[in-house]
DNA sequence: AGCACGCCGACT
DNA sequence: GTCGGCGTGCTC
């Protein structure tokens, strides 16, 4: 009886992305067990190709002859069994090959890590973890979703949390954190691991705080970005040696842990967890797979609710939960009034605001939003170096975009013709940073306040308690004990001012964001903001935008009402990709227009397509893809060289919805 | 990706 | 007659 091996290749191909079997030799057969990399034989002998094996058979399902397999790289499975079905399952989602997933799943081979992997203690088992209750939620909400494998779209806590810390001091972490520590340590209790991703550095942080202040270090497993491979590689064989909560960006969604008892994601909307790389799966996307298969409990945490959450929750496919009414920010939206002191004026900040960041800043630290730089760089005359002003109100002048006319930043008018009163100079060049010249701005009107300054190419993680003005980018807001006293969130009306199909959801999140880094009862004050944006973030409803957000897109098949793929290629492999769809896609196709990306002589057409029929269209649009890239393209001109494939696939992105 | 197989033009 | 062009197809 011979033993057959079956494995995924490490190809990039469409058409290599099935299972291969080989007959495993009498030397490997006690060391090749699923999930071990191996390298095996491709055709011919000469080429080798670097393998995982998913499935070990007495027969396998080919019936021609069985090359055996060259070698086994290391005795260790690093491809854990349900990662591969993962990688399986999201590849076939988006009409991808499930080698490129796995390669975001699992690091390149680290001997050492492997060395310590083998050498630890089977029989170790950790201490027992006592489950703490979950805070600010009606009693058992929260536990019972945990207990019950449930899934729920969790409004976070919109302000800071003190954690107590056994044998240490109390930690503050911001609410959001201390729930999903607390619903993680829940999970571990149960002895069932946890996977949890958040978007960036400084929030994987601030959760690693939450999740030591209720747990033993020896069940924190952290993944982040700026990890070398092998403490990726070690991290990840840590992950399965017992219930353990890994955390991390977007990778951390692929960790292995045996028996999963909760995946959750903290602020899903975050544009950070749209994965780079092929096949360009959203970690949301990965999450709600993994959850399918696993059974595991799913919860989305976010102060704004994502229009794509918006929607599983009005399919009744996730509960809604919300923490208790007198924890929410008191949002204070005031549209524009006139204000009697100079650059409260000038700045469009009312005067009950400004009254309240100056008396909050006697007490404690003020955050002052602002936008990035982008949306307005400073100008100063060419010759002199002096700073351009206003003629209207004395305001400074930005450049929305570069060379465009410029533009008052606090009353709007167009300096048309402009004149450096100083020298005369008509020439203007850009200069410093938003959030510096509104630090600047403000240090003149608060003299003796400590003025500090936290935007992207100067972040600042924490700030201390005590009495200050804090300026920051939207993003870029820094943390600090107990939280603001006072937060004014500025420039709104120009953040919202952008073109984009997702700026209203994006404004939100960066503004409610920042409104949870105010302490309990503190003000914050929303600038220059009307209407339903307004009411929805005074009363703290956040859903109702995301619903009505979800409604537009309804009416006008944009995402995430339909599902979307973008074909890529030739005219002729683009217009058979879509006929080879037949009666699948919803509302008329968009193009197929040119474009120059990748070769002149490409075109780009876009389908919607209900979620009901995503497993066919995926299937199809696959098909599709292998079909056209066993045939080569020649170029025009004569010179034969390989070109860009006959036809490109992307399923969901939304990015060609931000132009229409 | 690579590499073998296969069916039409100019050569010892 | 056949050497080799590259279009087509396959890889356990």
């Amino acid at each position: 009886m011979t033993t057959v091996a079956r494995v995924v290749l490490d190809s990039p191909l469409p058409q290599l992305d099935r299972l291969f079997d080989y007959r495993v030799t009498d030397e490997l057969q006690d060391a090749c067990v699923p999930g071990v990399r191996v390298k095996v034989p491709l055709r011919t002998g000469a080429r080798i190709s670097d393998a995982y094996v998913v499935e070990v058979v007495s027969e396998g399902d080919w019936p021609g002859e069985l090359s055996a397999i060259e070698t086994l790289v290391s005795p260790v499975p690093v491809l854990a069994p349900e990662i591969w079905e993962l990688a399986r399952a999201v590849a076939d989602r988006a009409a991808g090959v499930a080698s490129d997933v796995l390669r975001l799943a699992v690091p390149t081979r680290q001997v050492r890590a492997e060395k310590a992997w083998l050498a630890r203690d089977p029989d170790h088992v950790p201490d027992p973890v006592v489950p703490p209750a979950v805070t600010g939620y009606a009693p058992g909400v929260v536990e019972d979703t945990l207990a019950s494998n449930g899934r729920a779209a969790v409004s976070a806590i919109p302000h800071p949390v003190q954690l107590d810390v056994e044998g240490g001091d109390p930690v503050w972490v911001p609410g959001w954190a201390a729930t999903l520590a607390q619903a993680a340590a829940r999970t571990v209790a149960g002895e069932r691991s946890a996977v949890i991703a958040v978007p960036d550095f400084r929030d994987l942080t601030d959760l690693e705080r939450a999740l030591l202040a209720v747990l033993p270090s020896d069940r924190v497993v952290r993944f982040d970005a700026k990890q070398t491979n092998g403490q990726r590689a070690k991290a990840l064989l840590r992950a399965r040696t017992h219930a353990v909560v890994a955390i991390g960006n977007r990778t951390a969604m692929y960790a292995p842990a045996d028996d999963l008892g909760l995946i959750a994601m903290w602020d899903d909307g975050d544009a950070s967890f749209i994965e780079p790389r092929a096949p360009y799966v959203h970690t949301r996307d990965v999450a709600l797979v993994r959850a399918a298969q696993s059974g595991a409990a799913l919860l989305f945490l976010a102060h704004a609710r994502s229009t794509d959450v918006q929607r599983l929750v009005e399919l009744h496919w996730l509960d809604d939960v919300t923490p208790y009414r007198a924890a929410v920010p008191k949002v204070i939206p005031t549209l524009q009034q006139a204000s009697a002191e100079g650059f409260a004026a000038q700045a469009r900040i009312p005067s009950s605001a400004w009254r309240a960041a100056r008396e909050a800043s006697r007490v404690g630290p003020v955050l002052v939003q602002v936008a990035s730089p982008g949306f307005g760089t400073g100008l100063v005359c060419a010759d002199c170096g002096e700073r351009a002003h206003c003629r209207v109100c004395g305001g400074p002048l930005g450049s929305p975009t570069h060379g465009a006319v410029p533009q008052c930043r606090f009353c709007g008018a167009l300096a048309v013709g402009y004149r450096c009163p100083t020298c005369g100079g008509g020439k203007l060049k850009p200069v410093g940073q938003g959030a510096q010249r509104t630090a600047d701005e403000l240090g003149r009107a608060f003299p003796g306040t400590r003025i500090m300054v936290a935007d992207g190419s100067r972040p600042i993680d924490e700030v201390p308690a005590q009495p200050a003005v804090v300026v920051a980018t939207r993003g870029a807001e820094p943390s600090t004990p107990g939280g603001f006293a006072c937060v004014l969130l500025l420039d709104g009306e120009r953040m919202l001012a952008r073109e984009g199909l997702r700026v209203q959801e994006e404004v939100l999140r960066f503004w409610t964001n920042a409104a949870a880094k105010g302490a309990p009862g503190a003000e914050t004050y929303l600038v220059g903001i009307g209407g339903r944006l307004a009411t929805a973030m005074a009363l703290w409803k956040l859903d109702g935008p995301a619903h009505d957000e979800l409604v537009d897109r309804r009416e006008l098949l944009f995402p995430p009402a339909v599902r979307v793929a973008t074909l890529t290629g030739t005219e002729q492999a683009v217009t058979a990709a879509v006929e080879a769809l037949g009666e699948a896609p919803v509302g008329p196709v968009l193009g197929p227009v040119p474009v120059d990306d990748p070769t002149p002589d490409t075109v780009r057409a876009i389908v919607r397509f209900p979620y009901a029929h995503g497993a066919e269209v995926a299937a199809t649009l696959k098909a599709e893809v292998i079909r056209r890239s066993s045939t080569r393209r020649v170029l025009p001109g004569g010179n034969r060289r390989r070109a860009a494939p006959a036809l490109r696939v992307r399923l969901d992105d939304a990015e060609p919805f931000s132009e229409v």
